[in-house]
DNA sequence: TGTCGTTGTAACGATTAGTGTTACGACCAG
DNA sequence: CTGGTCGTAACACTAATCGTTACAACGACA
């Protein structure tokens, strides 16, 4: 499939903001983050815009501004952070509606529906297991 | 849409066959198959080919010829469809390796790695409760 | 043996999502 | 004011999937 990188890389930037913010900084700008990440500031402000519109994090303007936190490390899972990024589904149905006057092409859809729908739920309980702060904790314990 | 019907339309596929056969017919076309699932007999047929690597269907060439399943529906699941279409990982890591000398940069990657793996076991082990001959018998009863 | 229906597969273009980059306006602390 | 930072549009590039055409290979059957 499209490998996506977009959860990685929320997952990471939103750990970073909240390292450096620990460590007694108010803000931090994409710049910073995204030489962490290896890839363009730009990249990071996208990504971060969605977060804040889900809530997890916030941003000033203006020199000497930059990005942080609205919730604690603690109580963001990576189930938030997946739904904040709003990525599609992970299966698809046909892109073309299949022939509705064969037996299987009319009752494929709902059939295969109800499991994908049950992959999802799995899929999402198992990221809620994990809060940021595990994977900080995980981060600091490889070093 | 990154989203993938390879796993719909090769359900789909598998599954007409099944109820082809049971219908008293040896074999089923690829031509056959497009026209229920509506696209084009060559995306059947390289799907199928895929399948037959891994021991869940088998061709016939010549007139008169085409498709046939392996095993019973019942002992296919889901999972073995979705392992014989081989999908890449639902979720990438970074494209570009990450700043190792920044603490987050360098301990990102195996913090998320695990949890990914959490997550597809988790994947797995949905689609695996379900064979393709409970996904004929939600079809049937769609009907 | 020839024909014809079917699979096998290469080749190409279209579409889509994600990513990287440049550019420039908006904003604000000092 | 000035300079640093975000906000966002615009565009090119990559990669995966899908649809299509084309043609060779194969084999049942007359």
């Amino acid at each position: 499939m499209s490998a996506n990188s977009r959860l990685t890389v929320a997952a990471h930037a939103l750990t970073w903001i909240g390292l450096y913010q620990r460590r007694g900084h108010e803000v931090a700008t994409s710049e910073q983050i995204a030489t962490s990440v290896n890839t363009n500031p730009v990249v990071i402000r996208r990504l971060l815009a969605e977060l804040r519109k889900a809530g997890l994090a916030d941003s000033q303007r203006g020199a000497g501004a930059g990005w942080m936190l609205v919730r604690d490390l603690e109580t963001i899972t990576l189930l938030d952070v997946y739904q904040a990024i709003d990525p599609g589904p992970i299966f698809a149905l046909h892109r073309a509606t299949p022939n509705p006057e064969c037996v299987v092409g009319n009752g494929i859809g709902p059939a295969m529906t109800a499991v994908y729908d049950e992959v999802e739920a799995a899929l999402r309980g198992e990221l809620a297991k994990t809060t940021l702060e595990d994977v900080l904790r995980d981060v600091l314990k490889a070093a």
